[in-house]
DNA sequence: ACCTGAACACCGTTCAAGT
DNA sequence: ACCTGAACACCGTTCAAGT
């Protein structure tokens, strides 16, 4: 009782915020009802967060700077697969992190943060095209966009037909590989 | 005054949550307000949608016929371009569709239609990889987020160096197009 | 500094009526 | 059949207090 008067109280919401966001989605998340969990007033939150959206915001940035960790674990051959199997692992994280329900010009270090991984799949496909920029922007577009659309389900029947998700995922992103090495064959 | 009393309330609501959709995004469309500006208690809506989402699934619905017309007027080699335009156009209403906001396993003939883009889009991209399948899941993706990052601001910098959206869009999947010309010759 | 409780203006949705 | 008005259980947010 008496431990979230005592400053751990930031956290506490952000934990119970964390919950209600993996199972209900960012649109069922309310303050109050966090506090509610967090065992404060409904009023407490208004200590630690100026508003509803910024506390979706600390949450999205969780998610980008786990989505960087974890795509930094793969070799660079498989940043892509990692990419797209985080949005699979956290379907509303990843919702709210590029869903567009956040106003990011109002939180610049979230647009910076979602750059960041960017900057390891440049890499990873540097030469899906000639120019690198653009290549680049090719490479995030095309996992981004499968995460998205698998997320959504409009792959459904293709996924059985594969084997699960993930191997659909890989089949796909393996067409494109296979596309680029007979091109320097 | 009398004439919204005379069945024409349906498309009056349409075409108001439309407007509010476009200015301030799905998150702000309550039915209610769309029942103000139609002229109406904020109850008649009820009489024409059974809830909320279900409005938002006909707004969504309307948006799918105008992205498959919109991608059709286009020879094969441009439907690519054409989804992108479609989503800088119409941010809001993209997001709609395809943000997850709506519960698409409750509504089936939304996700069938969001499929019937891909169709031509298989066609447009084919020989991007070897199994058409996937490689038409890859195209679909690539555009579908280029659109999405698009919106979200993602390549602000290189929008700018590239002489506006429309530009860097059209060298994004230019870069594509090109590695598959380079891997046939 | 951090938290509570009352208050206000919004929602979606339901129900009992009205025409 | 279609619409209105009252009602209920939720929100986000603000303000005046409490410790």
């Amino acid at each position: 009782m008496s431990t979230y008067h005592h400053g751990a109280l930031r956290p506490a919401l952000l934990e119970a915020a964390g919950k209600i966001l993996e199972t209900d989605g960012a649109g069922a998340l309310s303050l109050r009802e966090a506090a509610r969990r967090a065992g404060v007033s409904h009023n407490a939150p208004y200590r630690h967060f100026p508003d509803r959206d910024s506390l979706l915001a600390a949450l999205a940035a969780e998610g980008f700077a786990l989505l960087k960790h974890e795509v930094h674990l793969r070799p660079e051959g498989d940043m892509g697969m990692a990419y797209v199997e985080f949005a699979l692992r956290h379907p509303q994280r990843f919702r709210l992190m590029f869903g567009g329900l956040l106003p990011l010009d109002d939180y610049p270090e979230l647009r910076a943060q979602a750059q960041g991984s960017q900057a390891s799949l440049q890499r990873a496909f540097a030469d899906l095209g000639e120019d690198s920029r653009f290549a680049a922007a090719a490479a995030w577009s095309l996992v981004h966009g499968l995460a998205h659309l698998l997320l959504d389900g409009h792959f459904a029947e293709a996924q059985r037909a594969s084997g699960g998700v993930a191997a659909f995922a890989r089949k796909v992103l393996g067409s494109v590989r296979a596309a680029r090495a007979q091109r320097s064959a």
